[in-house]
RNA sequence: GCUCAGAUGGUGGAACUGGUAGACACGCAGGACUUAAAAUCCUGUUCCCGUAAACGGAGUGCGGGUUCGAUUCCCGCUCUGAGUACCA
């Protein structure tokens, strides 16, 4: 028979799902692999051509690992929570729960017709409540833990009550907020339970916090960064304010250090790394305390002095003037009565450029001197403070030392505003711009003259601590994460209030149900959705209204699938050491700074409490690249007056007519080639549309761009598995490219690859398409074509190069073909290699082949012999002055001298020399020859 | 601006530690089969010179360099894509 293969997916999906033939044991003799996907979240839109790119491959590398006598663990699931089901629920009154289970529906038919080796056993949901009791048990041990930096460890909040009652707060060294009190044990036991609450969630990992958000009084809510443009709400158009509120906040800062060490013992990208690297932001330096000139400034202040954070404490004597951000809280009270005027003007005007027009406004000087002065802590030379919105409030303590001699944008500032610039380093040259150097010796800098940076940048530190005035300090961009969010559908914080205090549910009331609500919308005094649910309280008071954000589920739902239907624990610990961790975790790199940072976060949090064993979560990580849209367009020929006509101009012959381009359906164009008919039934207005051909077709033009259905240029995997089959759909989306880099989907080659299967299937079979095969010992020819294509696939699957082996598939049955070749033996191994890539096709033919009846997923890959591609004889290229000239067949047990003179002796090579003597000969054994003259 | 990635035929791409540039596939052109079309098969296909073959020349974004030999290594530049936003 023919290459049927509609019936052949339909019957090995339904054997696969009926015999749970990927069902990963949990117990096995085989080493364990786990291939991991980032699971999707179920859109209304389906899956489209981008999601499989990285689910193939990690399939393929899943089926491969079996193969190789692995126990795999390939599973997948759902990140279920999340806005647009929401959206939808606000916009039609369907409850979230119900969109969500049809999408996922919708997925699941998707991703079945691909022929994913998931074991669907273990599938999770992120919203189903059996998941997310695990998710709030994760947040309160969060809640029941302080970060012990001597430890370098969370440790549980009963230990820091313990050490209260010993010894007061002395010796702690924790990550906490600014603001802890000093006491001692018998103050500690003094305090109130209400009072020592309020201390102790000062430490908690995740905790309470007042943090600005976008408020949308129009609709009521709060939105997300991406929701909001140039301060109106996307959606509708209406202004968004700062506002502040109370936020749970998860303390990430505390694993900043761990998080960023950690990076040097995974296996992931370099860029990757690099983001996370950047993201966390660390720099090390000194804090520094510049105290006021009280002789020059009289209002009353609440501190008496500027803090300081800098990376070049070193530059301290070449402090010509201070600048702190315009939002900075001190600057009302440090203005002068003179200078009022020029800061309200200054500040007035920042207010209004937009954060564009900051960006765009990097290089204009600007700012204003609001009349104080500091002292320079070590000499107490006056130092004007100015304001400037180069400086950020949100970074460091929102005031840095200027030194225009060393930074550039110091150096502008001072230039523009007439401020001195004092050199302090012998070899600085600063005439026209300013010298960061470290190398030379300092000069005008007092006890440092004569020093160069390490031991300045040593006795500065020392001399500040001794005076008080500083000390060395990291800093790390990263702050902590907002963990909270004003909606409904989300995960429920685990959270009711007493006398304003946050305390945890009981752990047997676990999960904490969503309520239902009436609507799905803030109510009228802009309290979050779940302010609606009625009885929405705990026996001591109300609940938590807000709940967690999207990323909470999906911050260790890889630990679920270990023990996926447990429900005395997230997992247990005998699956957590078995499985240990993530061995390939694939998907995009726009999860860089967020899933994958919180997911590590919450992996080292899980260690130190001992719940789980490893320090990282995903040891090696590979990025599939972005599938790109490739429209198409048609351009529709315009009238004198500009109007445009029902004729369409083919893209070659557009620059000899006025036309106007418009974006055609690309699943009605093949190749470029606008399939006319097609087109005129694809809507009305073009039924009667006529044409300017060129060579009888109609070209389209092309440009890459997001793939979105306003662009007509979405292709459904559904289309393809209908048209090609599954097989076809797989092999072609390796086929593409390499995994990792971006491109544009396009389905021009695929008959390439439809036709490669056609073809490998033709081998099994005669003439008249019947199955047949030969016993005979396989030939010398057919056993290196085979054993060819068993190194390539081994080397290219290890490497993640997808779209090599695909090719290497298409020479080796192009070999085979060209030797007639139906070898049972040789047919077999080939059958195993290429089940990854096209597993129906091959399990067919496995049956057909007279295997016992059952699955080949498990059958060994074919063993490697280098004994069939031993060559006695080389085809040496033989070049002159590097450039080739002929190949000569020489035997490869020739050495270096015999080849040489072989080489020379040849008749055809003493033409190229032209009766002269080469200078040179470089002899390369098994690669080249080639001749200097 | 900074960081990272990339640039190879008409197209997607291959060439793994410096060693025959363009594998494999698409497209295109010509041919076979067919009444015809589809399907299938065969041949050719980097560019230039040359009627054709042999032969010759150029050629991996641009300009240099190292080397017997560079798509690969080094220096400088151009362009494209992604991320980031004055980080003190």
């Amino acid at each position: 028979m023919d290459y049927q293969f509609k019936d052949i997916e339909q019957k090995w999906q339904q054997f696969w799902a009926v015999n749970g033939t990927f069902k990963a044991e949990d117990k096995s003799n085989k080493p364990k692999y786990y291939v991991l996907d980032m699971f999707p979240y179920p859109s209304g839109a389906g899956l489209h051509v981008g999601h499989p790119l990285g689910y193939i491959a990690s399939d393929i590398f899943a089926r491969y690992k079996r193969l190789k006598g692995f126990n795999v663990l390939h599973p997948m699931g759902y990140d279920s929570f999340g806005l647009p089901a929401e959206q939808y629920a606000i916009q039609t009154g369907q409850h979230p729960a119900v969109t969500t289970e049809d999408n996922i529906a919708t997925y699941r038919r998707q991703l079945d017709q691909i022929g994913f080796s998931f074991d669907w056993s273990r599938e999770v949901r992120t919203s189903s409540p059996d998941y997310y009791k695990w998710t709030q048990w994760i947040f309160m041990q969060l809640f029941n833990s302080w970060y012990n930096k001597d430890a370098d460890k969370a440790e549980s909040i009963a230990s820091l009550v313990a050490h209260f009652e010993q010894n007061g707060s002395a010796g702690i060294n924790a990550v906490c907020d600014e603001d802890i009190l000093t006491f001692t044990a018998g103050e500690w036991k003094a305090l109130s339970n209400q009072e020592q609450q309020v201390e102790l969630l000062k430490y908690r990992l995740t905790y309470l916090r007042e943090s600005t958000v976008n408020w949308c009084p129009a609709l009521g809510t709060v939105l997300a960064n991406d929701e909001v443009k140039d301060g109106f709400s996307e959606r509708g158009g209406y202004p968004v304010e700062q506002k502040k509120m109370m936020q749970w906040s998860m303390r990430i800062t505390a694993y900043a250090e761990r998080l960023l060490q950690g990076l040097d013992t995974i296996d992931w990208p370099e860029p990757l790394k690099e983001m996370q690297r950047n993201w966390i932001g660390k720099s090390t330096g000194a804090s520094v305390r510049f105290p006021i000139d009280k002789t020059t400034h009289h209002s009353p202040l609440t501190t008496d002095y500027i803090e300081v954070f800098t990376t070049r404490v070193d530059t301290i004597f070449g402090v010509t003037f201070l600048v702190i951000a315009p939002e900075h809280e001190l600057v009302a009270s440090l203005t002068t009565p003179e200078q009022k005027a020029d800061i309200d003007a200054y500040i007035a005007v920042t207010k209004k450029k937009s954060e564009l027009d900051r960006m765009a406004d990097a290089k204009t000087v600007s700012g204003a001197f609001t009349g104080s002065y500091v002292l320079n802590p070590l000499n107490g030379q006056q130092i004007p403070i100015w304001i400037a919105d180069y400086v950020l409030a949100g970074y460091g303590t929102g005031a840095v030392m200027a030194v225009p001699s060393g930074d550039q944008r110091d150096y502008l500032f001072a230039k523009h505003f007439n401020l001195p610039i004092v050199p302090i380093i012998d070899i600085q040259k600063i005439d026209t711009e300013a010298d960061p150097t470290k190398e030379g010796t300092y000069i005008n800098s007092e006890f440092m003259n004569g020093l160069d940076y390490k031991a300045g940048t040593a006795a500065v530190i020392a001399k500040l601590e001794a005076v008080g005035a500083g000390k060395a300090k990291i800093n790390f961009r990263m702050r902590d994460a907002i963990f909270g969010r004003q909606r409904y559908w989300g995960e429920p914080v685990p959270v009711y209030f007493k006398d304003g205090l946050p305390y945890l549910i009981e752990e047997d009331h676990l999960p904490l149900l969503l309520p239902e609500v009436d609507k799905y919308l803030p109510t009228e005094s802009g309290e979050p959705p779940l302010a609606r649910a009625e009885g929405w309280k705990h026996a001591e008071g109300d609940y938590e209204l807000s709940t967690m954000p999207g990323w909470a589920g999906s911050s260790w739902y890889w630990y679920r699938y270990m023990d996926a239907q447990n429900d005395k624990e997230f997992a247990s610990p005998e699956a957590i050491a078995y499985w240990k961790d993530v061995d390939l975790y694939i998907g995009g790199s726009e999860h860089a700074t967020g899933h994958l940072l919180y997911s590590r976060f919450w992996n080292k949090f899980l260690k130190d409490i001992g719940k789980v064993g490893e320090e990282e979560p995903f040891k090696k990580l590979i990025n599939q690249g972005m599938i790109q849209g490739r429209s198409n367009f048609v351009y529709r020929l315009v009238d004198e007056e500009g109007r445009g006509t029902n004729t369409f101009v083919s893209h070659g012959l557009i620059k000899e007519h006025k036309t106007s381009p418009l974006h055609v359906d690309v699943n009605i164009v093949e190749n470029e080639v606008l399939n006319l008919a097609k087109f005129k039934q694809w809507r009305p207005e073009f039924a009667d549309a006529e044409f300017i051909l060129e060579n009888g077709k109609y070209i389209c033009g092309v440009e890459v761009e997001k793939m979105s259905k306003r662009y007509y240029n979405v292709v459904n995997p559904d289309d393809i598995a209908q048209r090609y089959g599954a097989d076809t759909l797989r092999m072609y989306e390796m086929f593409l490219g390499p995994l990792e880099q971006s491109k544009p989907w396009n389905t021009n080659g695929i008959e390439g690859v439809f036709k490669f299967l056609r073809k490998f299937w033709r081998l099994f079979h005669n003439d008249a398409w019947e199955f047949g095969v030969s016993d005979a010992e396989p030939s010398k020819a057919e056993l290196k074509s085979l054993h060819k294509i068993i190194r390539k696939v081994e080397e290219d699957i290890e490497r993640f190069s997808f779209n090599t082996s695909v090719s290497s598939f298409m020479i080796a049955v192009n070999e085979l073909t060209d030797l007639k070749s139906n070898n049972r033996a040789v047919l077999q191994d080939m059958v195993i290699i290429l089940s990854s890539y096209a597993p129906h096709i091959c399990e067919e033919l496995w049956t057909l082949l007279g295997n016992p009846a059952g699955t080949l997923s498990y059958a060994p890959f074919p063993k490697f012999n280098a004994a069939y591609l031993v060559e006695d004889e080389f085809a040496y290229p033989i070049s002159i002055n590097g450039k080739m000239k002929m190949n000569l067949n020489i035997s490869l047990s020739l050495d270096v001298k015999d080849i040489e003179a072989t080489v020379l002796a040849n008749a055809d090579v003493q033409k190229y020399l032209d009766g002269k003597t080469p200078k040179k000969v470089i002899v390369v054994k098994g690669r080249i020859v080639n001749m200097v003259i």
